[in-house]
DNA sequence: AAGTAAAAATTAAACGTTTAATATTGTGCA
DNA sequence: TGCACAATATTAAACGTTTAATTTTTACTT
């Protein structure tokens, strides 16, 4: 590949001025210049960036690093950062731990990972990296990281308890308080809830969410109506039952999957979700599109969220001072409204 | 960060013995080389791969160029790709285009995208990545690539006509065999099919699968069973009465989506996908496992393909001689058995 | 025509490594 | 003791850029 030096001897200059040139700097001749040019088309020369950047100690790359590619909510992250990163010319260093198994459509957490995470964090600050970004990253994964980095890092979609590093996360507790509350709007006051998995800071936001909403509408909060789940179809389906026993008219599952679950139960006792029984699901999962009928869920701003950390991670890079909302930020969700919840029946349904 | 120079001054040594013992070369004491590796850990020295890329003129990173990040097979692919190249050691410069806006459920691709591609190829060269693989390229994509490139390139799950580019591809005439073999197997001798656009490549060697299968077992052609759909559900809908008119007794959908519009009409016509009417579909998307019943079709090696390409890119960066077989490498698909084919009923089904 | 300021171009060092060519030290043996 | 040789260590150039400092050229004034 040609180098600086060639074009610079093919033009009779000096290495000097083509460099200039090149970087739009003023001190050349428009003639030069327009030598200069050519000969670049001509050679089709680039600039080679690893040496231009082993100079200006700039990379202008950051790293990414995911737990696993395939998990639904992960390439929607990613697509986020690099239009962000595409914007502001930083390139991205993709690093796929692949620290996940699936079996039976769920994924376990291997178990071999410190190391993993500990190389591939060396190999991108061996290759200049100038910030970091940690998509989706699991609490566990998070211990593997070294306490102190010589650049900056900002996690999508993750919370970390340390909070020594910013987060970008979803707005749960706002996101479960609209489908919730647009329950309420259908009429719906004993309205049964599936959660996720009990430790699950999702989940707590999601369940605060359901609260603030039924606060805010004087609805009295009962405990029985809360089934727990663990984000797994089948527990929306066990879930059912119970909740039915209760007397609900509505049930609002902590994601699209334990919704199709209830689905499931529902059609087996002959009650048609939508209209015997309303069903809000989260997440908007690609299926719950395709549900009988189609589920109202509520959308994760997944683009959104790569995008802002990208942000903020530019924002570091340039000294710029991150407000307090910074650093942790969270991201609205909006609501999809389709056809699992309508208003409520006639009037066998006093509260 | 810490330097080389560094790591010299202070453990009392040249650079070069720094770099060779880094470096695992021979002639250092044993003595030294210990103090060395001492400082290191305890600078957190990490060398620059930069430098070292620039002095070795290899950056030991490929880029990977996709579309569209968020396109169902991409992430998949992705994911082999990373499996291969951390394994090969080598890093992922990852491009995403984005090209393409998602409409309904629909991706359309972007006018403005000549330059954008261009640019980004060229951006990667100047890394000096040591070799490019685009991920599941559009024919206008693969336009806008100019035909000399200073590096190896591949394609993972793109066709190209042009053929100066390897590619790894899905046998998709083995997989539309496959399951329409399957059906076969089970009694069904009328077999309709709802293809997907007329001019792509997928589509034609799924039509000749679908062939061979039946020529294979001495069962007619009939084009009349052959209804032309759009990889959209609404073509699998419309096609539905049109094969139903011809008496199939069986439907092998070119994509799930469309299988998903069948199993729309036959729901409306009181027919039961399954028992009444056999339904399988291709490419085995999430939602087809909760479709009721859960639709028979051909899982995608997309994984494998991500791999196979990063592994012909590395073959080719070692110079190792490809067979021609890998000119175009067709990945095998594998079927995977629901509920949506059965044995054909009776016997009111005489060919 | 000389002087000078502005414009254009060059020089050379630096970025952090690797590596071939040398130089220095240590050890065993006659 | 001196020599040969192996084992260690160092020097210096190179990779392809950028950039501050400097020099050369050009153009304008008087």
């Amino acid at each position: 590949m040609a180098t600086i030096k060639e074009i610079a001897r093919e033009c009779g200059v000096s290495v000097a001025t083509v460099s200039n040139i090149l970087n739009h700097k003023p001190g050349a001749s428009d003639e030069t210049r327009k030598r200069v040019m050519e000969k670049v088309k001509e050679l089709n020369y680039h600039p080679n960036t690893i040496a231009r950047n082993l100079k200006t100690k700039n990379s202008r790359s950051i790293g990414v690093i995911v737990e696993d590619m395939t998990i639904f909510s992960i390439p929607d992250i990613v697509d986020g950062i690099t239009e962000h990163c595409e914007e502001e010319k930083y390139q991205i260093l993709l690093i796929n731990l692949r620290l996940y198994k699936k079996y039976n459509d769920t994924y376990y957490h291997r178990d071999d990972f410190y190391p993993i995470v500990r190389d591939e964090i060396g190999e991108l600050i061996a290759k200049q990296v100038e910030g970091i970004i940690y998509v989706a990253a699991h609490e566990r994964t998070l211990k593997c990281i070294p306490e102190t980095l010589p650049v900056p890092a900002v996690m999508a979609y993750g919370y970390t308890r340390s909070a020594k590093v910013p987060s970008v996360v979803v707005d749960d507790e706002d996101g479960a308080y609209q489908i919730v509350q647009h329950m309420i709007d259908q009429g719906h006051r004993r309205i049964g809830v599936i959660t996720g998995k009990r430790d699950s800071p999702h989940m707590q936001d999601r369940l605060l969410g359901y609260q603030r909403a039924l606060f805010e509408n004087q609805i009295l909060y009962n405990p029985e109506y809360i089934c727990t789940g663990d984000w797994f179809r089948d527990s929306g389906y066990a879930g059912t039952d119970l909740l039915l026993k209760k007397n609900v008219t509505a049930i609002f599952c902590m994601n699209d999957l334990m919704a199709g679950g209830v689905y499931d139960r529902l059609e087996e006792l002959n009650l048609r979700p939508g209209r015997d029984i309303s069903v809000a699901g989260y997440d908007n999962r690609e299926l719950s599109g395709y549900y009988k009928p189609p589920l109202s869920t509520i959308t994760l701003p997944l683009h959104d969220i790569g995008y802002e950390a990208s942000e903020i991670i530019i924002r570091m890079l340039r000294r710029e001072e991150l407000g307090l909302q910074d650093n942790i930020r969270k991201v609205k969700c909006y609501p999809l409204i389709r056809k699992s919840v309508s208003a409520i029946q006639k009037s066998g349904t006093a509260v």
